[in-house]
RNA sequence: GGCGGUGUAGCUCAGAUGGCUAGAGCAUGCGGUUCAUACCCGCAGUGUCACUGGUUCGAUUCCAGUCACCGCCA
């Protein structure tokens, strides 16, 4: 406890996507660890932030039509836009295209270059240019194809520098050993382990073919490969070489990485460090993929999930709760809305939401809104008390080894102890004329629960947390006490709880499914309706003759509760339509509006109107919506449709 | 092919240096309660602990082999 200075990343995403669920999960778990950190007493520093520079940004941005550094300043947005949504408190957010990085990428090139680090040499191998990697032959697809994209490779021959990664393999192997935790979970640490005693090449570093990006110092016809320049911005960050935070905070970084990037991170990039003479990472957690309804999430599939709706629909917390409680941290796991949901009312209401909310009922009931201060306690009343020190050490236990999991299972452990705890005391009981001195016991028990659970609960769900203490009476923040400023029955006499709206809203599974039903069919997610027709001619289309029009009046047809009488202009002529929209519209929504009608319909007799024509409109029964069809800008009425 | 891992209740998974009735959460059924968001509390389950052999007084836990799935091998 000696250090209590702590620096956390997670990796700069690259800008050439949209932020996705995995994305959104490297981040909020970053933030929780930083919330927990900072409760802890720590002084944090975490960073994150965007990769900016590479082959597939440039090609990306050509195709839009956008300079490489446009694309970057746009997509950059996205992220900084789902931070903000999401909660995290990040320090610093760096981009690599930020002249202070390419300060510090240059400078660590031309020192490494000097001592002998990196030098120039030749490259041959099999390209993929979409995925900006060469493909070992060992795994290339049948015809010399990509076995991620699948696409042909290029053979190329370049010239290029070098990091000298064999010189610091057996430095590195001893490092490892030394450090069983400097790569979680376990199996990763052994895969990069054995991957290492199998012998390191050095590592090209360098591209000659690629204009977007870090120039190499003194040798501009190259430029620094991507990873070797991205791996740099948690030095960056800190001001390397001479910045204050390089001393403070980098003995103390752990990088939060997806699986798929533990190579450069256990690899390359700790290579470099010890070439640099700093330490490598304390410790690179790899965590796993989530998969999409049993589904492998890809953008060809359409079934990636959105970070920005799931969080407008379910709620932040819920969100950052159910990333990090469904699935042990560097696991694979699995995203359904349908396990959110029941994550949701199983443990966000019934058990947090619920408790606190018949507890504080029960203090407004019989205590008119006032925690009592009562001095004689029970036994069982210390149990909780007992309960909740040990459920502090469990989480304290677990955040140590990233198992974020462990943690809410142990808070949630303690919860459930509450509810029991009331069931075992009935207070209502007490409250109708009982043991007065009692219940005062029980309701401050019960009080005492509900803060140390907001303090435990606070890293992960701070919004909701930050809500609870306000509801408790309580001055300020959870975090601002933190754990060590929690001290059993240390409240203030007189607290006056400030009960309001529920903290989860039990979400109701039959909405849930009609409102999911929507949405998905709002994204396009629908089975094929199957009424299709007969393939038929230009000729067949052409003998139905739809003009514009105007909607001029709207009446209502006696006994009629789905018609209404509608006089349209077609500007050569008026005329009167019979139409069944009355369940979708009022007068006002219609009129004046242009639309699209059938002319040479025959005419035909509707609840004694006649009607000269039909509107067109699209219906969905299953949503119970109906939209009408207008041209897109002002027309003449009258004009034709073809 | 090489190295490593996994296979336990309907689902997701814990666990045992080999030994009493193999656990948790969710889902299911029954009972209790009314302070509460049809919530909470209690009870009840169901499992040849992948398969086949071996060691042992005794294995699901150790060993060998088989099958299935997964990860890593620039």
């Amino acid at each position: 406890m000696s250090n209590k200075n702590f620096y956390i990343t997670t990796p700069i995403y690259y800008v050439n996507d949209i932020p996705h669920i995995g994305h959104a999960y490297t981040t909020i778990a970053a933030d929780v660890m930083t919330r927990y950190r900072k409760m802890c007493g720590y002084d944090v520093f975490f960073c994150t932030g965007t990769d900016e520079h590479g082959q597939k940004i440039q090609r990306t941005a050509k195709e839009k039509g956008l300079s490489a550094q446009e694309l970057a300043d746009r997509t950059v947005l996205n992220f900084k836009d789902l931070w903000k949504i999401l909660n995290i408190s990040y320090d610093d957010f760096i981009r690599t295209t930020e002249v202070r990085h390419e300060e510090t990428v240059q400078y660590i090139f031309k020192k490494l270059l000097d001592q002998g680090d990196i030098y120039k040499g030749t490259y041959e191998g099999w390209y993929c240019v979409p995925c900006e990697t060469y493909v070992p032959e060992s795994s290339m697809g049948d015809g010399n194809t990509c076995p991620d994209c699948g696409r042909p490779l290029e053979k190329m021959t370049e010239e290029s520098y070098f990091l000298r990664t064999s010189k610091y393999q057996d430095q590195l192997l001893e490092y490892y050993e030394a450090n069983l935790k400097a790569i979680m979970p376990r199996t990763r640490y052994n895969e990069i382990v054995s991957f290492i005693r199998t012998g390191l090449r050095d590592q090209s570093i360098s591209r000659t073919t690629i204009s977007w990006g870090i120039p190499v110092p003194g040798d501009e016809s190259h430029v620094i490969y991507v990873w070797f320049d991205a791996l740099i911005n948690y030095l960056t960050v800190c001001g390397y070489p001479d910045g204050e935070y390089v001393k403070k905070y980098w003995p103390e970084v752990r990088h939060l990485v997806g699986k798929d990037i533990i190579r450069f991170h256990c690899v390359v990039w700790p290579i470099m460090l010890l070439a640099l003479g700093v330490n490598p990472p304390v410790s690179v957690f790899a965590h796993g993929w989530w998969t999409v309804e049993g589904e492998k999430m890809s953008k060809s599939k359409g079934n990636v999930v959105d970070p920005f709706e799931i969080a407008k629909v379910y709620g932040v917390d819920a969100f950052r709760y159910f990333l990090l409680r469904e699935v042990p941290f560097g696991l694979d796991g699995d995203f359904s809305e349908k396990a959110l949901m029941n994550r949701v009312n199983s443990d966000l209401a019934n058990d947090l939401g619920n408790l606190l909310h018949r507890s504080l009922q029960m203090i407004r009931n019989y205590r008119n809104d006032i925690v009592p201060f009562p001095r004689n306690f029970e036994p069982i009343d210390i149990e909780l008390k007992q309960v909740a020190f040990d459920t502090f050490l469990k989480i304290e236990k677990n955040m140590d080894d990233f198992a974020f999991d462990e943690a809410l299972k142990a808070i949630w452990a303690f919860i459930s102890r509450g509810n029991k705890y009331i069931d075992e005391t009935m207070p209502w009981k007490l409250g109708k004329g009982g043991d007065q001195e009692r219940l005062d016991a029980v309701l401050m028990t019960l009080f005492e629960v509900l803060r140390a659970s907001c303090l435990m609960v606070y890293p992960f769900i701070p919004e909701s947390a930050d809500k609870m203490w306000s509801q408790l009476g309580l001055e300020g923040s959870p975090s601002s006490i933190g754990y060590a400023g929690f001290e059993w029955g240390a409240i203030e006499k007189g607290t006056v709880i400030n009960k309001g709206d529920i903290l989860f809203p039990r979400i109701d599974p039959t909405e849930w499914e009609n409102e999911k039903m929507k949405r998905d069919a709002m994204k396009g997610c629908v089975t094929d309706p199957g009424n299709h027709e007969e393939e038929i001619g230009i000729e067949d289309f052409s003998k139905i003759e739809l003009r514009v029009a105007k909607v001029i009046s709207v009446d209502e047809i006696p006994k009629a509760n789905k018609l209404y009488k509608i006089e349209v202009d077609l500007g050569y002529e008026k005329r009167t339509i019979v139409s069944g929209i009355k369940e979708y519209f009022t007068p006002p929504d219609l009129l004046g509006r242009l639309i699209i009608v059938v002319c040479n319909l025959k005419p035909a007799r509707l609840r004694g109107v006649l009607s000269n024509g039909m509107l067109l409109a699209a219906e969905n029964a299953m949503l119970n919506d109906l939209a009408l069809l207008s041209p897109h800008k002002d027309v003449p009425l009258g004009t034709r449709i073809s």
